[in-house]
DNA sequence: TCGGCGGATACATCTGATGTCTTCTTACTC
DNA sequence: GAGTAAGAAGACATCAGATGTATCCGCCGA
């Protein structure tokens, strides 16, 4: 084992065991490196990659800082991964994005609250009014999309599939997505299935919500598929 | 953004390009430096980084080549993420995995081969001698277990399934489960679970395997919670 | 034809120096 | 006395060069 991995397992381990807690500083580089017997280039190589990965956070000038461990954050470079695998046949991916939004949607039917209902249908409402103008702002109706389903995996009470959701069902993946489906109606056809998504979060029924959650993504899938022949 | 995230970043988007397919060989860290117009040392950290990712394999003496991008290597890093998040109250990372095990038997019910079918058998009959012996090997069933549920997702024909269900059911939180759970009768109820399933996919019932599986992790969820109030 | 031996090549690691940013202290001004 | 700005110190960022070590491959002899 290279001892940039060395470096990378004993921070990891450290942290796993409690030496280190989020939020705490790590020691500067030079005593770090030395008590682990490395260089401070080898130690940086380590750092560098546990940065990436999300673990830890330097600011110049400052020091180097434990994250607070967001599973967000800790999952975000699997968007790398989606956006690899998603190049050609992105059927896999979306399967699995499939999946777990429509647990999503059975998980927030049961919890979430008023104000989250209510700004989701704010969203709708303002989907509404851009689709009724002469020059839609498509990329508006994007982000609306983004939100309106990032309000439902918040309130799943799962901060793991909120996680692995955001990865899956991220900016890169949802505009690549969208743009590929300029055909006909396919703006006002999401936008029908998402109140009817809406009506069963409203109506608290989880099996009415996956549902609905189900037979939205079926269609965006066939939509990137290709015509049904 | 800092000189190792552009290096990070490039090769990343290299690789989407296509300028870099899986198997090549990068150029030599002299030369890579240079074009993109930064020191050897942070070219390395940039490496390293896409090292610990996956995403390219350096060989000392050799070169730096890209992997093959295999899916279930691009997620293994998730394994830190789930043993993280699984220190404390694992309830989350184990209601993602049962949902992602779910959707697995249930696609593995309608695909898995005759010879799948008797692998794990077998599997599960060495299962039945070991447990009639007088000094269990415990680490042994473990290990069938583990290969039960890797047989399933290998069989559901989704990659990406099969890596997160790797990353999220893989050694380190499976062994912890298991050695936390030394309950009486855990092994031989776990085990009649795992026949149950076994009968499910032999049948070829979807339905069928996927309620079998839930009923099984939904057993293992227990356990792990503590004894039923 | 086969096998061992170097040489060339490439990554691994270390060392030292310099640049740049943040933070804290300190002194000055009002 | 309070507020502010300059400067010093500390820490990461980056670079450059040198040395160590593993791999590959051609050469040469048996």
């Amino acid at each position: 084992m290279s001892r940039t991995d060395e470096v990378i397992n004993s921070i990891k381990r450290m942290i796993l065991e409690g030496a280190f807690r989020p939020g705490d500083r790590l020691p500067v580089e030079k005593d770090l490196a030395e008590s682990l017997g490395v260089s401070r280039g080898s130690l940086r190589e380590g750092i560098s990659a546990l940065s990436i990965l999300g673990v830890v956070n330097t600011r110049q000038g400052d020091g180097t800082y434990v994250t607070d461990l967001d599973v967000g954050q800790l999952l975000a470079p699997l968007g790398f991964v989606v956006d690899l695998e998603g190049r050609g046949d992105a059927r896999h991916v979306h399967a699995v994005r499939r999946l777990l939004e429509c647990e999503a949607a059975r998980l927030a039917a049961g919890r979430i609250t008023d104000s989250a209902l209510a700004e989701a249908r704010a969203l709708l409402d303002e989907a509404t009014r851009i689709m009724s103008q002469a020059p839609q702002d498509h990329e508006r109706i994007i982000e609306i999309d983004i939100q309106f389903h990032r309000i439902i995996a918040a309130h799943t009470g799962n901060p793991v599939l909120v996680g692995l959701i955001e990865a899956f069902a991220g900016r890169t993946v949802r505009g690549r997505l969208w743009r590929s489906l300029h055909e006909e109606g396919a703006d006002r056809r999401t936008h029908e299935e998402h109140l009817a998504i809406w009506k069963a979060l409203a109506a608290h029924d989880p099996e009415r919500a996956r549902i609905r959650m189900a037979n939205h993504l079926i269609g965006v899938e066939e939509s990137l598929a290709g015509p049904p022949s």
